[in-house]
DNA sequence: CAGGGTACTTACCAGATGGTCAGGATAAGT
DNA sequence: ACTTATCCTGACCATCTGGTAAGTACCCTG
């Protein structure tokens, strides 16, 4: 029994480059981000099928259709959203009044921290970050300019004399791969009949931090 | 235009839990076997098929299916094979001469050995290790014996106070998925159009040994 | 040469998959 | 009241999927 769907609203966003009024469908489109996010994230884009996606949730492959045109749109689209989230933690802090070290360090908690909280987030990244994954470039474009503001920003540290002259990007690379490793992590632990504690995350994080002075701070 | 297949030989070998003759066919089930591994590790098991398996390699996909019996039966061999070569790798070093911390550096240099020379093998433990995979229990059965005996010796050496108490499976767990991050790192590092070194490789492997003797050193 | 086992193939199939198409329902504009 | 646009759905389809059945070619053994 189909439930009627009449709740509407006025937003208006861009999806694959077409500009759609996503007025009263918006909650619906929504609730197949989420369930996409879910499910490519654990059981893998081609483990999931639009039909299994729709069931049991009051929706129709058809609809997800309509919203994405593709399944392929559909991942976009769940990157894409997810890479916001992402960049909008990390503007948040560069953005901030935190300089030097202290911005590192607040930069690598804001990442953990929404690893934290959206561990599906982390399914997807792994999931995405894969080599013949149809979405790498358009993670690739989503969080890109991220990336180079952060490459930038520690470049003009290095001239500055306050951090260690390295391959910003490298060190960038390290970091981000570091985190997504800590989803797998989680995931082997819970495997091996471990239940994964805040003290797991919790020593992840204090070796990237590790590694990040190692490799930046200019006093060695 | 099929090319004959006449060459024969006569080994035996155990697929399955079923004992049988792999005489005439070892070599054409080697070659689906390094194939399954090549793309289940890059395009993943559910984007494999078999078809595309056997095209191009003179092999119809009835052949694997003889082989192996399904596409899940493939999957297990493969991941029994590529256990196997780990375990190999680990177990010279566990019945070599080396003690107390150089055998722990040997043993991770072991695992680096084999993660530089088959990077495919990383790729398939990424796949296997993912929480939906029908693998996972077989990955499990393979190297849990390794991963025990490793325990075993690990906590003796706590025992005689050469090593830190600490949780040894946890340790294990860590260093393990270090390793198979290592293959998303490389990965993700291509993507981004930086060709990786085998500075990456040695830096990873320089940052797991420090967390090894963080955690195990007992003069800290 | 008859018989049997191994290796591999062609022919075939039922089910699932992503996707198209032609609507139906509702709301808003004119 | 008529049109138009958005949102959603049922019916349908071509293709691909893993898997089965039946056969062929080859070798070895008795």
């Amino acid at each position: 029994m189909p439930e009627a769907m009449t709740i509407r609203d006025t937003v208006r966003d861009t999806v694959r480059g077409v500009t759609r009024s996503s007025g009263r469908g918006a909650e619906t489109r929504d609730r197949i981000l989420d369930a996409a996010l879910s499910s490519f994230g654990t059981i893998g884009y081609d483990g999931t099928s639009l039909d299994e996606l729709a069931n049991g949730r009051g929706i129709r492959k058809q609809t997800i259709l309509y919203h994405f045109g593709s399944k392929r749109g559909l991942l976009g689209a769940v990157v894409d959203r997810s890479a916001a989230d992402l960049n909008a933690a990390q503007l948040e802090v560069l953005d901030g009044e935190a300089t030097d070290w202290e911005r590192v360090e607040a930069l690598v908690r804001s990442v953990f921290r929404v690893a934290l909280e959206q561990p599906l987030l982390m399914g997807l990244l792994r999931e995405v970050a894969r080599p013949g994954s149809p979405a790498a470039p358009r993670l690739k474009g989503a969080m890109g300019p991220l990336m180079d503001r952060a490459q930038a920003w520690m470049e003009r540290e290095m001239d500055a004399g306050r951090m260690r002259r390295t391959d910003a990007q490298l060190v960038l690379i390290s970091a981000y791969s570091t985190v997504v490793g800590l989803a797998t992590e989680i995931e082997v632990l819970r495997a091996a009949g471990l239940e994964p504690t805040m003290r797991t995350v919790a020593t992840r994080r204090r070796e990237l931090l590790r590694f990040l002075r190692a490799s930046l701070d200019p006093q060695r």
